[in-house]
DNA sequence: CTCGAATTTAAGTTTGACTTAAACTCATAC
DNA sequence: GTATGAGTTTAAGTCAAACTTAAATTCGAG
């Protein structure tokens, strides 16, 4: 998956732990702790928002794309 | 809701119509269109890869935050 | 060993991404 | 005034998966 979740960084800067930030969006650590790991494959924007408020960021500060050619195929080549 | 979708001035950037975007990545006309209007409330980051890898940009240039006290509230008021 | 933060797995709920299809607007062109 | 092409909208449907709760586990620090 191109897509890279780069939460991590913006929550080092910060100093907050997960757990913090889980508790002040409402969303549970279980799902932060997905989702800051990349094994999430989407987002709401609820939740995208929430963390942006938060963490005082833009999305694209959480979520980073490389490029990868694969990206295009119809069908998804198993890389996990 | 404060994700703006800013993915209309790539396109216009890229002189690329929603159509050929579309096409190229392999999501209805239709979808392209509420995703591009802000219609729907989430993405999946397989669609976010796809437009980064047609539009040759980061997910940063597609979704903006703005800073709006509302997102951390647990139910949403409406506005819509 | 204990405690707190984080991860993982598993099972469940609920939302909504994304589709197809069809009708409609709004241009530009013939 | 009608055809054509891009875009929007609505509506109905499928189905993946976002997100939850709970419990067990790891890991580092005291």
């Amino acid at each position: 998956m191109a897509i890279r979740i780069t939460l991590d960084e913006v929550l080092a800067a910060r100093q907050m732990t997960a757990k913090q930030v889980a508790a002040r969006i409402g969303v549970s650590e279980t799902h932060l702790s997905l989702f800051r790991t990349g094994k999430v494959r989407g987002v709401r924007f609820s939740t995208l928002a929430k963390l942006c408020n938060v963490l005082d960021c833009q999305p694209g500060e959480l979520i980073a794309y490389s490029f990868d050619p694969a990206d295009l195929e119809t069908s998804e080549s198993g890389d996990d």
